[in-house]
DNA sequence: GTCCAGGTCATCG
DNA sequence: CGATGACATGGA
């Protein structure tokens, strides 16, 4: 037995654009996506609770397990409210983008697009390491493997939902069985090292958030063998939608500056610098709007 | 076979 | 410091 709770959405909120973001053509392995339904396990505790996103007139709305206690279903909403970006007004964003003519397409083409996110801090940082130097197709296949291997999963609606793994397990992972499953030695090394930092260093999102300000958030990452700035502003972007968060040195990021016009230069990471001068407290919402663009 | 992909680290001068 | 090479591996 199910019920369903039901999500306001903000202006300027588009469920189709979202989709499409979460269903690129990629193997993605910890949602499905069915129709105009988002799948979904995430954890509370040591439980995995699945729900259903869809959307109706008034907004979104999750279905879940129908003996959830209130705190369960109030997880669930703000989890699915962090993950759509839903309390944020991004109408300045557009202003922005209007205003400034080499990006006024991305408004008119992803209008009600919000930052997806990546609401867990520990998988965010993991997926940024699968991620180095290697193509999306290669990171989403490795990324499955290691979640089948040491994620949990749960039934739901005739699925099975898989969770990312938590620290725990990777802690203990087993080198040789991902050298097997076609990861490199380097990422080995780093999943364990952040898995380590968040189980004997006190690193978690609440303490990362805890610091005031965004240099030093990036330098606690850092300290972190295997995270670099890259993978420390990615993070910091997918889990705390930190504006300041830019990805540089990103390929796809700085392919996307060049299709726009906006570099001639691919190396130049003055001019990048430069220009994310001009969107100020928009840089995130910005290089994820690029990063659509490469989409088509 | 070659080049590259949502980098990072160690080692130079 | 900034530059350069090593690493690692599948996909196009």
């Amino acid at each position: 037995m199910t019920t369903k709770v039901q999500v306001q959405t903000p202006a300027l909120f588009d469920f189709d654009q979202c989709l499409f973001f979460l269903d690129r053509g990629y193997d993605e392995c910890l949602f499905q996506l069915e129709e105009r339904k988002v799948h979904r396990a995430i954890t509370y505790g040591d439980e995995l609770l699945p729900f259903t996103v869809t959307d109706e007139e008034n907004g979104l709305v999750i279905e879940m397990s129908n003996d959830l206690p209130d705190d369960q279903v109030k997880f669930v909403k703000d989890y699915v409210r962090e993950w759509f970006d839903l309390d944020r007004d991004i109408e300045p964003f557009y202003d922005l983008l209007t205003s400034i003519e080499s990006l006024n397409d991305l408004k008119n083409a992803y209008e009600g697009l919000r930052l997806i996110g990546i609401p867990d801090l520990f998988e965010a940082m993991c997926w940024s390491i699968i991620g180095q130097q290697i193509n999306l197709t290669f990171a989403f296949k490795l990324k499955r493997k290691l979640v089948e291997i040491y994620g949990k999963s749960i039934q739901w609606n005739s699925q099975t939902l898989y969770h990312f793994p938590t620290p725990e397990s990777l802690i203990k992972l087993d080198e040789d069985v991902l050298r097997a499953n076609q990861f490199s030695r380097g990422k080995i090394q780093y999943l364990k090292n952040v898995a380590s930092a968040f189980l004997e260093n006190g690193l978690d999102k609440r303490s990362i958030a805890a610091i005031p300000d965004f240099e030093s958030r990036q330098k606690k990452l850092i300290e972190i063998k295997g995270i670099g700035v890259w993978s420390a502003n990615y993070a910091l972007m997918k889990t705390l939608h930190q504006p300041e968060a830019i990805p540089f040195g990103d390929t796809g990021l700085t392919q996307a500056l060049f299709n726009h016009k906006i570099i001639e230069d691919r190396k130049d990471e003055a001019a990048i610098k430069q220009f994310f001068k001009s969107v100020k407290g928009w840089e995130a919402y910005t290089v994820f709007y690029l990063w659509r663009s490469l989409a088509g």
